[in-house]
Parts: structure tokens; sequence; C-alpha cells
DNA sequence: ATGCGTTGGAATAACGTTTCATAATAGGCA
DNA sequence: TGCCTATTATGAAACGTTATTCCAACGCAT
């Protein structure tokens, strides 16, 4: 035996045969006991590992799942990776991890690494463009999952918050709060995440008479800070301002700080995403939060449910928002008048 | 032909043998032109994917490397895996990423998931108590970077800040600035960028004639802003607080909110680890920069050569930390003075 | 024209598993 | 005891590449 130990080695060490060894490894119940303790015991004598490549070679399953994301610096989609690599792990899968930006041509050549890879399945976050040929890409012979930015149309499984209500329900508690005239800063509507968003906060705004500006401040936060830095300087600016993803958060408070503008007193805040840094921010920023454990669980189940063949059930899940007021948004009119805190 | 086209269809079709089709595909230059057209009309025409599989077991390399780290959620670590994850695949390679949390068992048990995965090579940020056995682990019959966390006695090639000097510099910038009792809140001295960190701290205290305290504030912002509310209370506060990470700076902050002591008035703060919202937190805050961008090449350049068989010049890399002032840091004494900001 | 060196193509044996069709063994019952 | 079934073990054939050995063909020089 030279290099490594092979189940050949192992057989030969226990005087019994390839395929047994095989069967034992692989947790077959058709092996007496008392064969698979003289091949549990040549594992150990040998310090055997089994070649993982081989047995996909041969299996066809790779027992690996590809997470394909825009960013991993966005703080929600590193939470989400965070969980899927711990439910992957559990189910004794390996995660691999390809980062696309927001560059369409280099995340359709990111997604065919992937698929190169021969992965057993693929969670998708679909960056900017490279939505409408994902459905030719990889789903069609990939079981695939859908997250974040599900396209209206989109025929496979997903998983994303109720964005719609989720901005809905915040512009409600805008208005409720006085404000009439609202901005929504948004990133880009081709993002499906970002579109439904926008759509929520016109309905709201709509019901409630109020006036919906809405303003595409573009994907960095750079981008966005200056953007805002316009909007701030506009004579009849907005006294609420609705802000659709972290990034555009983090913009936002750039150029709030830069303008030398108040919040809550001259404008107030609201962030979609809520993350750590938030409640430690003076003033603290009220946030709609994403279930990211919720999310990441119901992409799990929905990719491991394909992946073992089994019926998918609720294969378009949406998950509800929670709006966390702070100190950020205040009455209307009302000035250094707090909107009330829980937290 | 059933199912995915192989390489032996590839051949059948334009008419070749099977060794010259994987010639052609692995670039050997030893083929005529000819023939490498006609090969890779075959191919466009079938449509044809290399089984990467089938190529490792043969070839005995998986062109991929694992990445172990402790916590994605760690910005400086999620940055640091963005920008591999980059220069991997420019490079050919896919990255595998595993997070270990700070638990020993867990860590070890993660660590053989990559082994198993038959990687290529390794790029380890080692987590509570698993540094000791990665030597017998890992390293021995892998190519392999320890990064941001090196023992004093690591035999493997490395990476991190120059923790030590990073260290002694932020002291003695706080000592300049009048400070003599100085806290660092340092989550594990059993973790060994921590150690250094201390230990840099202290020279430069001993050096200043300053009294050094040394706080063990543990692993989680929480248990790091619990421990900070303490000594917040104690009678003889020091004047300036040195953080020894990101996450502990996050305890601090919500610390020094809830106990209300004011920035810089009160007490200084200075962190190590900078990143955005540092900048947008009011007082902006002071810290020490890692230059992950830096890491990260060297960590990859360390990786690549010894993968490649090529000699491994420079194999313990120290990068510099860079001092960014901004208004948590003050002089003492005289309050409302700021230090002076630039950026 | 013959021989020799060189070059490019073909054939074939690994790589280390899993899988499947048999073979062997044990057990139960007449 | 002998036969039939149910169970467990074996052996060999894949899986789709790469690596190595071996030929054929060609050019060149003698």
């Amino acid at each position: 035996m030279r290099g490594k130990p092979t189940m050949i080695d192992v057989a030969d060490e226990g005087g019994i045969s390839l395929g047994t060894v095989s069967k034992v490894l692989r947790g077959d119940p058709t092996v007496s006991s008392k064969l698979r303790e003289r091949v549990l015991a040549a594992c150990r004598k040998l310090n055997y590992q089994r070649n993982w490549i081989a047995a996909s070679l041969r299996s066809r399953q790779t027992n690996t799942v590809g997470i394909i994301i825009p960013d991993i610096l966005n703080t929600f989609y590193a939470t989400l990776v965070e969980k899927l690599e711990n439910l992957a792990s559990v189910g004794g899968y390996t995660v691999v991890i390809v980062t696309t930006g927001e560059e369409p041509q280099r995340a359709l050549q990111r997604i065919n690494v992937v698929k190169d890879r021969l992965v057993d399945g693929v969670i998708v976050i679909p960056s900017l463009g490279s939505s409408e040929t994902l459905a030719s890409s990889v789903g069609a012979d990939l079981p695939c999952v859908i997250v974040d930015r599900v396209a209206a149309d989109n025929p496979f499984p997903s998983v994303a918050t109720d964005n719609f209500d989720a901005a809905y329900q915040g512009a409600r508690y805008l208005l409720s709060l006085g404000h009439r005239h609202i901005a929504i800063a948004a990133n880009s509507p081709r993002l499906w995440n970002t579109r439904e968003r926008i759509a929520g906060f016109e309905r709201a705004m709509a019901e409630g008479n109020g006036r919906a500006d809405v303003r595409i401040v573009g994907m960095t936060v750079e981008e966005a800070r200056i953007s805002l830095e316009g909007l701030l300087g506009e004579r009849e600016r907005p006294t609420a301002l609705f802000t659709s993803n972290n990034l555009v958060t983090l913009g936002a408070v750039g150029a709030l700080r830069s303008c030398g503008v108040s919040v809550p007193h001259e404008i107030s805040l609201l962030a979609f995403d809520d993350f750590e840094w938030l409640r430690l921010l003076r003033p603290a920023i009220s946030a709609i939060n994403q279930p990211a454990d919720q999310i990441a669980v119901e992409a799990w189940r929905l990719l491991s449910h394909q992946m073992s063949g089994r019926p998918v059930s609720n294969p378009h899940v949406r998950a509800a928002g929670q709006l966390v007021i702070r100190e950020s948004t205040a009455q209307h009119g009302r000035i250094g008048k707090r909107a009330g805190a829980r937290e």
C-alpha cells in the first residue's frame, strides 16, 4: 500500500471483499454486524479516508451545493450564507460559494463554474441582469431555489420576504405619523425585490393620499450617497425617507450627515433591512427586518426536497418582514416628539 | 449517446481518438491545429461539458481550495473571503467555504470535511482551540496558509497584520493625547492575534509609563457589552479604551450608550478593525485598519506557489495596520478639544 | 533510396469508488 | 437429511477522465 489507503487496502486488511467494505461505509443495512465491526476496525487501523471524488464519479452525486450570490459583504446575504452553510453541513452537504457582483456577464461565467463543478443543487440570488438567463442556464437540469430576487414569472421554487407587504406596512407606518410627502430611495427597479418594494410603497401612498417620490439611486453606497445629497438639497424635500436596502441605508446616513440634516426632526428615516449597527447609530434607525433565519430554512427545505426527489410542497414561500421602530421616525410637524420606541 | 455527452462522444463525432480530445481540452501543445479545430467544433456541436470529477479522480487534483474561517459575519473575515474568492476564481480555482464558529470540536469536524473533499489547498483562520491540532490535522499533507491568527511557533506559511506593532502604535497615539490610564478590551488571550495586540499595547504602555488595564471580555458582542458596562461603572475608570477587534467594538459602543458615557469627552475610544459604519457613528470612531486587500493577495500567493510546487519566498508575511483618526479620540483633560481629524 | 530521429495520434491501463448480478451461506420445514 | 427460500457476501463491470506507452508517418541526411 503506497500513498493513501484505499478501500481495497481496507478489504485486504480485514480479509473482506471490496463490495462489502463499500456497503459498510455507505451504511447499507444488509451486512452482518460481525463483518461491519471487522471493516470498521480495519478502517481505524489504516486510518482510512473515503475518497469522495471516486464515489461521486460512480454514484453521480457530489453532496455539494452551490450558493450564488451577488455580494458577500452585503450583511443580509452574508447572514443567509452563514445559516445555509450550517443547514447544509448538518445535512451532510458541502457548500461552494460563488459571488457574481452585479455584472451580468461575470454572473453567467460564474454560474457555469458552479455547473461545471457538478453540484447536486444550487441556491441562487440572481444578480442584476442574470435573472432572465438563469432559466436556460441552470434550473432546467439542476435542482434550484431562487432567493430574495424572485421574478414575477419565475418558474422555480423560491423564497423571499414579502417585499410588497413589508414596504406597504412601512409606508403606512410613515403615513400614520402624519407624513404626506415621502421618498423611497431604491437601487434599481430591474431588481425584483426592489420592484416589489416600490410597488408596495406606492400602493400604500396611493391609499393614504400621500405624495410618492420614487428615487433610483444606484447600486453602490457611494452612488446612493451622492444621489441622496441631491435630494436633500431640493427645495421641496420629502419629510420622510424610506431606503430600499442596507447599502442604500448606508448611503443615506452618509448623505444626511454630510448635509447636516437632523433625524428625525427635519426628516424621518426608515430602512429596509435591519442589522446590528442600526441600533447603535444616533438616532437609532427604525427598520424593516427580513427574517433571514426563516428564509434560509425554507430555501434549504425546497432544495433538499428536490435533491432527494421528494415532492416539493409550497414551492413559493413569502416571509413576513417585521417593522422595528427606533428613534429615526417621528410624527411629522411635532418637532422633537418621538414616535415611541420599543426594543 | 444517452445523457450528457462525454469525451468519447466528442471523439466519435469528430472522428478523432479519445486521447487527442483530452489533450486538446487540457491545452496540450502537441496537437496540430487542424485536429484541435475539429475537436473544438465537435465540442460545440454536442455542447460538451467536461466532467471535472472524472478528471480530478485521474489527475489527483481538484482545482478547489478550502477556506476555513470562524465566522462569515465578522466583517473582516467576510472581506477576506470576498477577495480570496476573486483571486482564486481568476486562477481557475473554486472555493469551498466552511465556518467553524469558535468551538474547537466543531472546528475539527469541519476541517475534516474539507480534507475529505480533497481540496488542493487550504487557507485557515484558526478558531479558538483549533490552532494546536491544526498541524497534525491538515498542514502535514496539504498546502496550507494560516491567516490572521498565527501561533508563535507556527510552522506553516502565514499572513497577518503586524498586530504587535499596530497595537503599539495605537497605544502610543493614545498616550500622546495625554492618557495615562488606558484599558484594552480583548476577546480572548488564547487567540494569537489578540495576544499580540495585548503585548504591543503593554509594551507601549510600559514605555510611556502608563497604566495598562487589560480586560478579557469574551468572544461575543453581548459578552463584551456586559463586561464593559462593568468596567465603565468602576470608580477609577480608564480615560481611554482600546478595543481589540470589531466585535468587541460593537459591544463597547453598546456599553457606552447604555451607560451614558460620552465619547470622547469622558472617555476616548480607539478600535481595532476599521469598517464602513465606524465613520457614520457619532462620534465617528478612530480605528486601526487591517489591510485586507494585501493580506488576501499575500495569502493567495503563498498558497498558489505551494500548490504549483514553486518555491515559497517570504513565507511569513506581516502587513502594517493603519491608524485612522476620527472623532472618538481626544486629548485627555481638555474636554471638548478634538485631537484633529483626517479622512 | 534507405535509415534514423522527431513528432503527433491512437490505444489502453489506471484512478477508487458504487452497483448489480451472482454465488454462498444459513435457516426453516417437510 | 435434503430442499427451498431468505439473507448476506463476492466479483466484476462501470463511471469519464488523464497518463503512458506504442506506432505510424514524415522529413532529413547520407
